[in-house]
DNA sequence: AAATGTAACATGTTTTATGTGATAATTGTG
DNA sequence: CACAATTATCACATAAAACATGTTACATTT
């Protein structure tokens, strides 16, 4: 690679948000950005792109230095729940809507807070009679206030990267509820385990699997490709497993080889 | 009162809020109102009104029906959130300050679910290594990224009216936690009694108030003429009471007579 | 038929986004 | 250290987008 960017500059007219979204993209590809580059780029002026980067630097994104921007230690710019939203969308919405389905009138659900689940709770707006047992404050904020959901927030510390709630508390309140689902995700899968990168979400979705009768994971492609730290299940714990179908051809091998029962969506 | 408004064309100029605000006053106050009255008053067009009654029953603080609008079980109307979020604002706010004095850095604080301690939220943001408990979502959210604070919500059952959480999970979770101070308010105060008119919450509060070293009453004036059901405390269990000084006399000598130590701010 | 509700469009208003040029701050260099 | 070059910031002007409103025509209810 050159280390320039491609500076077609598109005639394409980008809204303000669509452009600090790319603005972000080519932050984590490049790893460090020029300014004159980004105001070629997208044909804006110098200023402008000072205030979309003063902006982004504001929500963590990204930090600002003299002629340009760099991402900022990449741990925690890739676990911002704003921009773990906005990824592979179109993936994740997919698994939701194959996971939805087996979920009934009157059943009692929990769902953890990776972002891939909160989409899930877009498919339960329409059910009735549907009790959700959550600890993400996301979940919480989309559903609340819909007569016809029975909504529980489990309570615990705040964490702002995950929008969550975790420790003591929140493993208490699951220890005391019962669910007929649990649905979960994990930020990677090596072989048939899954890690995550926080202890505090392990234990918390080791609290949620153990309170719900049945367990369903939900993985996008990607996460084959991660690494993270903490160990906190098998994929033979789990009674449905989701997986976005871009996977690549050996992984699934390895995972039928495992014996692991999975459904591709 | 011959149940037509008082139609002097204001020709002061409102914010279309203002108005939506007015006309909430004015189904409270009148029970019921006619769209072309409403038109009238504000000197704006019927589909305007339309549009504004269209909003305001979306947010569930009134009923459209054919002509006009009528408040529906006042008990729901007066007990919504974002009403009342928008009363006695100043009164609120002076109570908050006088009671944010006395807590101290490295404090832990719990706050009820009331709209006047939300305003006690703010006041914290200056203050550091403070811990916020809490079974308000609203607090939740005006506190929660700021690294200075440590926040934890007790979970529980989600109730849109209140913006809070209650039940079993969330008096459990009160239950393992220990408070420097409790700050909570009270729907209704009669002699020394206070009221609330929900027992959930009623149960919440009798449960932040065992787990706090110290407990701080706020109250705004009008809560000495409002009624409510189902007693939750005495004055004489407070360590501070705080009052807005609009109290009326009659009312400071009864409490000064049943020897209430009070603040009025 | 009269009254009221809804939809679509045109217009004016406010808010937001952007660019420009002046000025200040920072960096690098001899 | 002075000086030029680069980069940042500020304040203002202007353009673009979003919002609020009124009008008219048509649908619905009583």
């Amino acid at each position: 690679m050159d280390g320039s960017l491609n500076d077609r500059h598109d005639g394409a007219k980008m809204t303000p948000s669509e452009r600090r979204r790319e603005i972000v993209n080519l932050v984590m590809a490049e790893r460090t950005v020029q300014l004159d580059q980004l105001a070629d780029h997208f044909g804006v002026s110098r200023m402008t792109i000072h205030r979309d980067l003063d902006l982004l630097e504001e929500r963590g994104l990204l930090r600002k230095g003299r002629g340009g921007a760099t991402a900022e230690g990449s741990l925690l710019f890739e676990s911002n729940f704003h921009y773990r939203m906005q990824t592979e969308v179109a993936e994740k919405r997919a698994l939701a809507k194959a996971a939805g389905a087996l979920v009934e009138p009157g059943n009692v659900v929990m769902i953890d807070d990776s972002t891939t689940t909160l989409m899930l709770a877009e498919e339960f707006e329409s059910i009735d009679f549907i009790t959700i047992i959550t600890n993400s404050l996301a979940v919480c904020e989309r559903l609340r206030g819909r007569p016809n959901i029975h909504l529980i927030l489990t309570g615990g510390t705040y964490n702002d990267t995950f929008q969550g709630f975790y420790g003591l508390v929140c493993e208490q309140s699951l220890a005391k509820l019962r669910a007929d689902w649990a649905f979960l995700s994990a930020s990677s899968v090596i072989g048939t385990s899954l890690y995550h990168q926080d202890q505090e979400v392990v234990r918390m979705k080791r609290a949620l699997m153990s309170s719900a009768e049945r367990s369903v994971l939900l993985l996008t492609h990607s996460k084959f490709k991660a690494r993270a730290l903490n160990h906190f299940a098998d994929l033979s714990e789990f009674d449905r497993v989701f997986i976005g179908a871009q996977l690549d051809a050996p992984a699934a091998q390895r995972l039928q080889q495992a014996n692991i029962a999975f459904e591709l969506v």
